[in-house]
RNA sequence: UGCCCGGUCGUCUAACGGCAGGACGGUGGUCUUUGGAACCAUCGAUGGAGGUUCGAAUCCUUCCCGGGCAACCA
């Protein structure tokens, strides 16, 4: 099928469309997209879904891509999300050509009102909230119009002014399109285009005392941008309908097309901000930028790289099923493809067992090369201290081991990753049965890790070096829920895993000492994990990032 | 139940009337100074019923299932 086909990059329906439009010189050819957060909180992977569609797909074609917040709510809004929100996207490696507010253009929506109500295609409504849901029908029944319906206009545009000035209380008033009440499109009755908030708006003060509606101001703030395409998720749908009647209603003189895409849906964890807001609120979690959060702040701090984010973007696709449920795994996969290309190997050791070298000399200290990463020669070589007292795994030893156990237990030999072949010959415990040293001799002719007489060993272990060890918190982390998805369920809180989060108290090699907050490591056999923005130079802190595939721990887990 | 949208391997996603493919996951194996990585093999799907057609995942009908729409939210 692909034998000489040179179909690299995955399509989808958008990108397809878009191609489209280009080949057939609609909009003469041009692409401009927009990404339009509502700053009202912090972004998401879903979000970064978005990004990488609007962001990704212009830059393909050689367009543009605005960032603008759909600012049209001050109730809710706040400049402290809309720096966050920028600074998530540039970290994800995306430019904004333009960078707008739909706040800017209410002087513009203004005049677009004034329009709609001199061609008698709105006015302004008296009608209570109740009243409008009442008059508005049902989705069986039809509608009835209001009685302000055919206000004269200038009446309409005397009040409208009036409005605005903050003449009139909350509620007095609404401006609404004269539309169709009895349409089987319910966003088509009549909807509401301004409401009035007699409330400071986070960038345009106390000019304005009426405040647009989304659905108003979102169709032709992409107009005023002019807008090739727009997307957004499925929930949007029946809002097409009435995107395209504002655009062709007003003399705004684009023609941006909305096109839905399937939301993201992550299994173990929630995604709606309401949610989100709820955990940061409640004190579930540590913050938003808690590594078990999907947030982008989050994910960042665990350690994920904005390559993985759009690489994952990628290998999800976009389509119109509306009730998919991506399996984290598949997150998980590729950030692991990311941090085993870059990522330095280096050796923690995070549930310490003491092990003494009985036949090394006392006070001897030899530095071993260890190579960087394995699958980049260019990172080169370091030294890393060995010496009589190690700490290896607690896990690397079994006192009496199953088959197919590799590790370190009585009598059996394994090696040192990069240093010796190590036998064990003592096993030390406390009262309690519990192991807490053990005793070993080493091969000095198997210096680097290989013996001269040939003999092989099946474990390799990695160590840290006692008297040169780094203490270290290390920071387990996991899926924050336990349920593949808790958004359904009735108590979803309390589905939150009880293991999500684990600090233990481990050893680093030297090297680590001063690794600067966000870098990233292999520790060698454990995973990737990410200097904490906590971590200090005498009180180091890592975030494990993800595991790395352990099919030991899977055999013993099925066995 | 009115209108709109959607159902393809366990999961995500291709196939645009012409051999149902890829990725993740699972399983088995090769290799390995990370039980990592890499590599190989393998498991595995068109919601049901009719119809159109030489040929249907694709077009039509119908049923079933899922989602969205009746905020002065976005």
């Amino acid at each position: 099928m692909s034998t000489n086909e040179t179909d690299e990059k995955p399509s989808n329906f958008l990108r397809e469309l878009i191609q489209k439009d280009v080949t057939a010189g609609t909009h003469a050819g041009r692409v401009a997209t927009r990404f339009p957060p509502e700053p009202n909180g912090y972004l998401h992977i879903g979000h970064a879904k978005s990004i990488w569609i609007n962001f990704g797909l212009a830059e393909d074609f050689g367009g543009t891509c605005n960032l603008r917040f759909d600012d049209t709510n001050p109730e809710k809004e706040d400049i402290e999300y809309a720096e966050a929100i920028k600074r998530d996207v540039e970290w994800l490696g995306y430019r904004w050509a333009g960078l707008h507010h739909a706040s800017d253009y209410f002087g513009r929506l203004y005049d677009f009102a004034r329009e709609l109500i001199e061609k008698r295609l709105a006015y302004v409504c008296s009608l209570t909230e109740e009243d409008i849901r009442l008059y508005r029908g049902t989705v069986k029944e039809p509608g009835k119009p209001s009685p302000d319906r055919e206000r004269p206009t200038a009446e309409n545009l005397d009040l409208l002014e009036r409005m605005k000035n903050g003449e009139f209380p909350d509620a007095q008033y609404t401006v609404r399109a004269k539309i169709d009440m009895a349409s089987p499109n319910m966003k088509m009755r009549d909807p509401l285009m301004y409401r009035i908030r007699r409330v400071p708006h986070w960038r345009t003060g106390d000019a304005w005392n009426i405040y647009p509606m989304y659905d108003y101001a979102h169709g032709l703030s992409d107009a005023i941008e002019n807008i090739t395409h727009s997307f957004c998720t499925l929930e949007f749908e029946n809002n097409r309908e009435l995107y395209d009647w504002f655009v062709d209603n007003t003399s705004s003189g684009a023609k941006p097309r909305q096109y839905e895409f399937a939301r993201l849906n992550l299994s173990h964890t929630v995604m709606s901000k309401r949610r989100l807001l709820q955990l940061v609120k409640e004190g579930h979690v540590k913050g938003w930028d808690d590594p078990r959060m999907p947030t982008l702040s989050g994910l960042r701090r665990r350690g994920v790289t904005p390559e993985a984010i759009r690489d994952f973007c990628e290998r999800i696709g976009v389509a119109r099923k509306d009730d998919s449920l991506v399996d984290v795994a598949m997150l998980d996969h590729a950030i692991r493809e990311d941090l085993n290309r870059r990522a330095p190997r280096v050796m923690a050791v995070i549930d310490p067992l003491k092990v003494v070298i009985d036949n090394y000399p006392e006070g001897q200290t030899e530095d071993i090369d260890c190579e960087n990463n394995p699958e980049d020669p260019a990172a080169g070589m370091r030294k890393v201290p060995f010496s009589r007292e190690l700490y290896i795994e607690r896990d690397d030893f079994m006192e009496a081991p199953p088959k197919k156990y590799f590790r370190l237990s009585p009598g059996a030999e394994v090696r040192l990753k990069h240093a010796y072949f190590v036998k064990c010959v003592r096993v030390e415990k406390d009262s309690a049965g519990k192991v807490i040293e053990l005793g070993v001799t080493y091969d000095p002719t198997s210096r680097g890790g290989e013996a001269p007489d040939g003999r092989k060993v099946k474990g390799t272990l990695h160590w840290v070096s006692v008297p040169h060890a780094r203490p270290a918190e290390v920071r387990l982390y996991d899926h924050l829920f336990r349920a593949e998805d808790p958004a359904p369920l009735e108590d979803w809180l309390s589905d939150i895993n009880p293991d999500s989060v684990a600090s233990k108290a481990g050893f680093v090699e030297p090297s680590l000492a001063e690794a600067p907050a966000g870098r990233s490591f292999q520790f060698m056999r454990l995973g990737y994990f990410a200097v904490d923005p906590d971590s200090r130079p005498d009180s180091l802190v890592f975030n494990r990032t993800v595991g790395l595939r352990d099919s030991w721990a899977k055999a013993q887990k099925s066995g």
